[in-house]
DNA sequence: CCTGCACTTGCACACGTGTTCATTCTACTA
DNA sequence: TAGTAGAATGAACACGTGTGCAAGTGCAGG
């Protein structure tokens, strides 16, 4: 039936039986047991490394209960936020001997569900998620497998749930005290997926700063978006409808920020004179876009690193159960400007 | 030791006392096996789920020599192309009851060797290779496992060894032609990673094109790159330095393109008025950089998808064993333009 | 010389599942 | 009624590895 030789990979029995030993033996030597004898172990490996021995990460598994896997599900790996954090887990993860199963459910509920169960039926060590809608659906069916659970921007109460974060509400409070800073008082924000706890307390951190200033972001001009340049393009359409619209808008993410400004140039306004835009994450792009994005930069890769130590911490048993959380800071560019007087007395 | 219950999950075995049966039935009945009474696998279906019972996929990869699992080997997950090379992989693995272990080697050596090392031990069903610079290390090692070994964008001959790609040349071609219909003679090549087949495809279309029509790139406007921004800016900066310098630059993807672009920024030249530039891949951000960035398309998604496809024909062993090559096409956007009279004259 | 200990090794079992084969039971046919 | 075919199920084994325990060897101390 198949195209390829079933004849299956040479075994430890296999192993032992050229080293004239026990497979017990084979064992304990490569796994560089004290209880072999010193020469014996090393003719052992010899041996084992002429024949090409690679020991059976399944049969392993079966019986001390161990993958050294760990599953990483992430709403969409197209996101360059979501790549630079998925960098960081894999290859923390190889370089402790842990592998990573990437599980890419684009936010649709039926895809987490496969996920949730391939991941158990492959009996993962733990699970990393770096998703932006977290929390309904997969933190109580991942509790209750008894594995650690590590999320990434996203919070959730519970037992063997912990996270690796950036302060949101920090990052959202320097984007309204940098928009305060440069005279702007009509300011909008374009969210991203719906539910998104990231979304919500960025935007509440940039409230928290322009309230402290006599300022607000009215409701009508919180607009949905999706975490996507489209979404950015249709919510900077909707706001550009207004009359007198935003002269800044506090976007989600860099992606959404990069919709928006297509959106904004499209529409014949010239950026930033005319209109100041800022995003988030500050990503690889968001300094080639024109014009260059003033974003809040989060450790993107260090985040994923993180999250993995975490990981391992908790499967190794110590107990590091305090959460991380890193501070973001500002990354000015070119994409906000301050007020133009004649709009400032609009 | 462990903070996390070591109680283990439920087996077959507590099934099949559940259900007052032994656990072959069990086995047989969530197969759907038509040796078992159709009542009494029904009942046995009903109590496996209210149990939540989740077979061992550790246990049955055993037994069956099959784990459901391919590696796929990227370069670095941070490139956007690859990104949506792994979607596509992903999306469809998982729609056919795959899962996808992710390998993360940056083009070194080493850590190549740790990847292939380790999804022979987890013993992955097939492997699935999205670097650019293969062929050197991966295939001579990822033969001699005797499963399947897809390439996309490579070609290598061998046993086992099968590949998706889009036809380089032809890319390379149209961007040739491009130019010359705008007028251009003065033409440069920004190259890939060292030793990437698809680099050097590219240039070989591109050359042919000018050929066809009289010209060529001189070998010392090709000069290297690394497929990444940097590479597209020492690329450029070295071919501005030149007198008369390239008034048409062909880079080995949008990265390198965008890194170039900025180079040629910086220099003060405009663009596309001074310099024409083109990039390859054409991912999603090609078209927010300014200006937006002439390319070559080719289906990401698609060509992740059709390997997985390609792959999971393999392992039904229904031998699919021709080559999948896609055709490119040109996008025609605001980064190239014709030759301004006075320099056609230079 | 005998006892006992340290060291080395093999035996046997377990992990959870799939599969082959034998067995039991039922019902139908000659 | 006896024989038999067929359906349903269980017993036994295999997959490849790790580990507890027993057994064997050699050496030192009493």
């Amino acid at each position: 039936m198949s195209l390829f030789p079933t004849e299956g990979n040479i075994s430890i029995k296999d192993v032992a039986k050229a080293a004239g030993v026990s497979h017990p033996t084979v064992s304990r030597a490569l796994a560089d047991s004290p209880l072999v004898a010193a020469e014996t172990k090393q003719r052992i490996q010899r041996i084992a490394g002429e024949m090409g021995y690679i020991p059976s990460a399944i049969a392993r598994g079966l019986v001390t209960k161990r993958t050294a896997t760990v599953g990483l599900v992430v709403t969409t790996i197209a996101d360059p936020f979501i790549s630079e954090v998925v960098r960081g887990v894999e290859e923390n993860a190889l370089d402790n001997g842990y592998s990573v199963i990437l599980c890419n459910c684009n936010a649709e509920p039926e895809r987490e569900l496969v996920c949730v169960r391939t991941l158990r039926e492959k009996r993962v060590d733990a699970v990393i998620v770096a998703s932006s809608r977290v929390g309904s659906l997969y933190v109580p069916l991942l509790q209750e497998l008894g594995i650690p659970v590590v999320l990434i921007n996203n919070q959730h109460e519970g037992h063997y749930v912990y996270s690796v974060r950036t302060d949101d509400r920090r990052g959202g409070y320097l984007i309204g005290e940098h928009f305060c800073s440069l005279g702007h008082r009509r300011i909008a924000y374009i969210s991203g997926p719906p539910n998104a706890h990231s979304s919500l307390d960025r935007l509440e951190g940039c409230r928290l700063a322009l309230q402290e200033r006599g300022l607000d972001i009215p409701d009508e001009w919180v607009v949905p978006g999706d975490g996507r340049t489209e979404g950015g393009e249709a919510g900077a359409n909707l706001l550009l409808r207004c009359s007198p619209h935003p002269t800044a808008i506090f976007c989600y993410n860099d992606v959404t920020a990069i919709g928006a400004l297509q959106a904004v140039k499209s529409a014949g306004l010239c950026m930033p004179a005319d209109l100041s835009l800022a995003g988030y994450d500050d990503i690889a792009f968001a300094a080639f876009v024109d014009p260059p994005l003033t974003t809040v930069a989060q450790a993107k890769y260090t985040l994923g690193q993180r999250a993995m130590d975490m990981t391992l911490s908790l499967l190794n048993g110590q107990g590091e159960t305090d959460d991380v959380v890193f501070t973001p800071h500002l990354v000015e560019r070119a994409s906000c400007a301050p007020i133009p007087p004649e709009v400032s007395q609009g």
